[in-house]
DNA sequence: CCAAAAGTGTTGTGCATACACCCATGC
DNA sequence: GCATGGGTGTATGCACAACACTTTTGG
């Protein structure tokens, strides 16, 4: 439509493809932000989430993932801490491209508009969202911003979203899960000085299932991602467990060859080994 | 700028930002096209990828990513389909989302504005790039389409590339050597019917280094993505291989829960199994 | 002493590597 | 036969799961 430089040219001898419209397609940029929090009455931990109410159509009055428009003066990963910044308030322990959603019909619902529950509109925007997720620490997750129209859900009991977010969410924690795995993400859910009982309380969280301490242990001690810091937590009701510091040195040792993927080694999905 | 609906709403009470200006951020798409090639007078195979020559400035003259502005009909994954059919005439072997680039300078180069090599823009434009990569059949590639202002280079030898595509490509390769051991993307580079040591060749190809044969050949076996046809190539001067196929339908048993991520389960790089 | 969780030791299994060796073909 | 790569067998080492066991605290 206009004629801003583009990153390639079209070529001359397309001829297969027709000449599509390049009406705009917006671009938003949304947050999906966890963090670890007991439910009520349970003793052990879990994954939530914050969520924003929407308070216009198309899904007026249903809950969302915090984000909005990028501003032309910042990047995308700025964007997405900022919308962090304006959910809860806080520094995100960590934060990585999730992936870029842009199916054509993913927003507005054309369902609901056919069942009559939401207004057809005219000229239904295009909206592509570049997802990201983030961490909180659990120290700071007490002090996350109130607001009405902000709730924090558990992430396995959440109600039906706008748009695609449930399948973005589920996308989320599924990445989550893989990730969990083969890098030190764990560590961004708690503060600086932790124990091997929390940090294996986070894995258990993220993954859903119960793990050996004994093997947890070796497993950490093998990555070398920890350091003793010789204190101890004292008060509890059996032996006091050392308190340990996340050990930031090695742990950008291995992160990949170029500081392009130091927050971006997103995605995939490590399955068997092949 | 617009009123159009957004994904989720400003929060009032976002004292900490400033009313960000948000004039259009375009949008475009690009795809990082790999297929295996011979170079010259060499025995084994590399890794090759086609490029478009820019007709405009910024950048003029110079070699870039095929790709284009998002058409609004259009999905991201349907728009970098059609830019590699635009590119090679061909559809892809695979095609998986890779990241989104959207740092505020990557485009237009200001370095080279300050140096006076390219003319200031007024109001340089701001370009997020969604890229995709995908791979080529080896027996579709002397299929390729022939063009002027299209052409084939080894991914280890480019030249200095329009914006951030040097970066980009290298990424590309980063990521598919991670994938390659946990994934099956590297059928993707032959055609229906291989032998085992094509199938190595891919992998060396992407690795970049040798692969013992024999304990190759028990991995893929172990995997069981492949089926042996029964036939075997003749002609060798050596005792004949077999020729395998690929198992598609074990292929899409373990991709993950749900179709979303059949081709997105992009990125990550498994390390160190921790 | 007892309960409870921290922390250690031991053993078995499966998988990746390394490499010796046999097989089948063209010349 | 011989060269060449296809294909098999086997030993070694390491990562990890399972689980018995010891240690250290509060009550």
């Amino acid at each position: 439509m206009t004629s801003f430089p583009q990153e390639t040219e079209k070529l001359g001898h397309s001829d297969d493809h027709h000449e599509a419209d390049h009406a705009a397609v917006s671009l938003a940029v949304s947050t999906v932000i966890l963090a670890l929090r007991r439910k009520e009455g349970e003793s052990h931990h879990s994954l939530w989430l914050p969520l924003v109410r929407r308070l216009r159509e198309p899904y007026k009055g249903q809950w969302a993932l915090p984000g909005g428009p990028l501003p032309s003066d910042q990047s995308l990963e700025q964007a997405a801490g900022s919308t962090l910044k304006r959910a809860t308030g806080l520094v995100p322990g960590y934060l990585e491209q999730l992936y870029a959603f842009g199916d054509v019909q993913r927003t507005p619902d054309y369902r609901r508009m056919r069942e009559g529950v939401i207004e057809p509109q005219v000229d239904p925007e295009r909206v592509v969202s570049v997802v990201y997720w983030a961490s909180i620490p659990a120290t700071d997750v007490s002090h996350t911003r109130v607001h009405e129209n902000i709730k924090w859900f558990p992430a396995d009991e959440l109600p039906t979203l706008a748009f695609d977010h449930n399948e973005i969410v589920e996308y989320a924690l599924y990445r989550l899960q893989n990730k969990v795995e083969y890098s030190r993400i764990a560590h961004s859910f708690l503060g600086e000085e932790f124990t091997l009982a929390q940090l294996r309380e986070v894995y258990e969280a993220i993954l859903g299932r119960a793990l050996d301490p004994a093997n947890f242990r070796r497993q950490i001690a093998a990555s070398k991602s920890i350091i003793d810091t010789g204190k101890r937590v004292e008060g509890t009701r059996h032996r006091p467990p050392r308190l340990y510091r996340y050990d930031h040195a090695r742990a950008f040792a291995d992160q990949g060859p170029l500081g392009m993927y130091r927050a971006s080694e997103t995605q995939d999905v490590a399955q068997h080994k092949f």
